[in-house]
DNA sequence: GAATTTACGTCAGCCTTGTTGACTTTCCAA
DNA sequence: TTGGAAAGTCAACAAGGCTGACGTAAATTC
């Protein structure tokens, strides 16, 4: 085992390890987005509606504009994403009471249903894939995946880590 | 501290950490593509191309169909992709010797070079992750990543990681 | 009080990347 | 030799990104 001058072993920073993680992100995002695709599909709606949801119910009363830089798309995307969902009475405008300007955003109670629904799969595959790496690996799990984000989606990711 | 009734503690499979687990792929991921999106960017290229080049540089004359079962897509979205790689000169087909109905693909030196700048970029990324996480953290990043993916899909990677 | 900025909505058009369906060509194997 | 698999192609469509331009109402600043 060759270590590094520093005395720590290396061995897991090289490029084949580092291969097998991005190829590790790649299949298993697809098995976490898998099961809300499943439920979405036929409904008329996609994964761009489950986020929303998904960030209307975790901090309800919501901006728009928050959640513009929450999701990183363009106001007009999320637009047509957030017009079909208050169409559909799946959520809830309000206009601001101390800035009139702004838009709180709430889900309706068919919202919830969704919201629950979608998250319930979701957190099934994921707590099985807790249940069988155990306590230690969620917790290393979660150290990387913080380090892997931009400095600003960590703080958005922060952010919402205290709100819950 | 609760408990469960086989003597393991189930704090870290409530519904609460699981939240932070999915949210936490969900701004992982726009880091882990954030690089590469990047360099595509204004050169006619996407996500799809990195994909597709990803997986022929790590298995030269795979052939369509194996890279169609790898990705998860219809052949006509494949297709349209790799016409554009192989119009371009970064990939090049060739007709099956022992089965010549089938294509086999590689890199050509254009492509191995795009490959390596794109790759480049998001091992830069992993690799600051894993460093700032530490071996251990890697590990569990790994298993549970594995435990999240679908079969088949386990499957997959699973060939991937012996053959490299 | 007027001008500017902010928050939001909307119209129009474009691109990538996914889909289905229909069809052809090539070629292996029964 | 014929059926079916593998690959490629054409056409059409949808989701969901994007830019640019414009409008409106409300807040803020000058």
């Amino acid at each position: 085992m060759a270590d590094a001058p520093g005395g720590e072993n290396l061995l897991y920073l090289t490029d084949e390890q580092l291969r097998k993680g991005i190829e590790a992100m790649f299949f298993a995002y697809r098995g976490f987005t898998a099961d809300p695709d499943r439920i979405l599909e036929g409904m008329n709606y996609g994964r761009a509606h489950h986020r929303a949801i998904h960030f209307i119910h975790r901090s309800p009363g919501t901006t728009v504009s928050n959640l513009l830089s929450i999701l990183g798309v363009t106001k007009q995307s999320l637009n047509r994403v957030l017009r079909t969902l208050i169409d559909d009475g799946l959520v809830r405008s309000e206009k601001g009471k101390t800035d009139a300007r702004e838009r709180h955003l709430f889900l309706t109670e068919k919202g919830v249903a969704l919201e629950r629904e979608l998250s319930d799969a979701q957190r099934a595959r994921m707590r099985a894939a807790y249940r069988a790496a155990g306590p230690a690996a969620v917790a290393g799990f979660r150290q990387v995946l913080e380090a892997m984000m931009d400095p600003e989606m960590r703080r958005q990711y922060n952010r919402l880590k205290e709100g819950g």
